[in-house]
DNA sequence: GTCTATAAAAGGATAGAC
DNA sequence: GTCTATCCTTTTATAGAC
């Protein structure tokens, strides 16, 4: 019978403030205002429900609009997830690049900055970064394999500063991408759980797993006796 | 026009070796021979398309049968998912729950023990694990929360043996519910990368994850000047 | 640029033969 | 228990008026 039934509705997804658009300035350069906000309704409605569960109709009706107005802004529903995944990924890149280029004092201290600012972007963006990273299947190849390509970009610039630490013997010897994907997954998997009005703000989040990091880096493997505190 | 365009063929599923169902035993009990199939084949297909890109047919047609035959074993596509979820938590629930029984020397022990077989789990079971983890939009609500009930089963798992070292002075005191995040985190986003014929055994990811979760429980906040190696 | 109306296609589920 | 055939609904996308 129905095809599908996505589990919340057009009006529960509107209505939620855990899905709001915290990330307005992601689509700040070429989009119009109407293109803007379509954006920002089909990020809420993939997030939500994903992207196959999402209907044209979903993502036009929160703003107003036909389902027919979509396609004077998008050329296909496919392309509108090509934004926002592209858009995302880039903002993310620009802001691990930033991090690696700010003065820092030693390997430690670049780590700690990539890590706190991979971290607190995804918290802040929370709600886009759930469509980057768990709804690439919508895309098309071609897409998918550029979105790769961006990712495979962020990874390099976490490799770059773990391994430079490594070099300089700020760090002792470590399993490098073993390590640097353990950091990905903690700045990635917190957008599945993670909520704005919660307990941390995206600084303090980014602060702690930065630590953590470190902790990951810095530790000797523990035995398996008695490792640590009192 | 095409209402889908899932990215992978179901002869592309059929054939990816990295899709293979590594986990039999997961559907052993309960389901006849055909079911089984059945539910082996959409671990695949979802995993590789995702639920609501996959169809009756695509399920079918990897063994076999008609689409209508689907509805012989299960009442629904959904039905179908939600026994893929109900089983997979089920089976990882008794995993770390079994893990934190063993005989333990000490907290670490358990924490050890208890991480390694949480992230060897989800290695091992890596294909159906992802659809545990990132499908769970195709379910209704009812069914959503049943198996969030789940997941905070094996949340409390590992809150209680972080607990029990920071309480007996194994661990120094640290925010539990942060840590238990992020040692979660790490155990269950390698179903996005984990291959088996990768380098790394399920057995040697556990061990490596279960020392790193050590040492985001026993080392200082690593402070912001030097804070390791040579 | 937006709307109404609709074309074109596909999907979930069922009926009924075997 | 499986198949063929098909119903009914939904969906992406387009046509053409305004």
């Amino acid at each position: 019978m129905a095809k599908r039934q996505a589990r919340f509705t057009p009006q529960e997804v509107t209505g939620d403030q855990r899905l709001l658009d915290h990330s307005p300035e992601l689509w700040r350069d070429g989009f119009g205002d109407v293109a803007r906000g379509l954006l920002a309704s089909a990020v809420r409605c993939f997030a939500a429900n994903g992207f196959h569960a999402t209907t044209t109709r979903d993502i036009c009706s929160a703003v107003g609009l036909s389902p027919a107005a979509l396609y004077v802004h998008f050329p296909s529903k496919e392309l509108v997830l090509y934004a926002i995944a592209r858009t995302g990924h880039e903002s993310a890149l620009a802001e691990v690049r930033a991090a690696a280029a700010e003065p820092a004092a030693d390997a430690a201290a670049r780590v700690r900055a990539v890590m706190a600012r991979f971290t607190a972007w995804h918290a802040r963006h929370h709600v886009a970064a759930r469509v980057c990273q768990y709804e690439l299947t919508g895309l098309t190849p071609q897409h998918y394999d550029e979105i790769r390509e961006l990712r495979h970009r962020t990874t390099e610039v976490f490799r770059d500063v773990v391994r430079r630490g490594v070099a300089d013997g700020s760090f002792p010897a470590t399993d490098v991408d073993r390590v640097v994907r353990s950091m990905l997954s903690l700045g990635i998997d917190l957008v599945r759980w993670y909520r704005l009005d919660g307990a941390d703000s995206p600084e303090q989040i980014g602060a702690f797993y930065a630590d953590l990091a470190l902790r990951m880096l810095t530790a000797g493997a523990p035995s398996e006796g008695r490792p640590g505190g009192g």
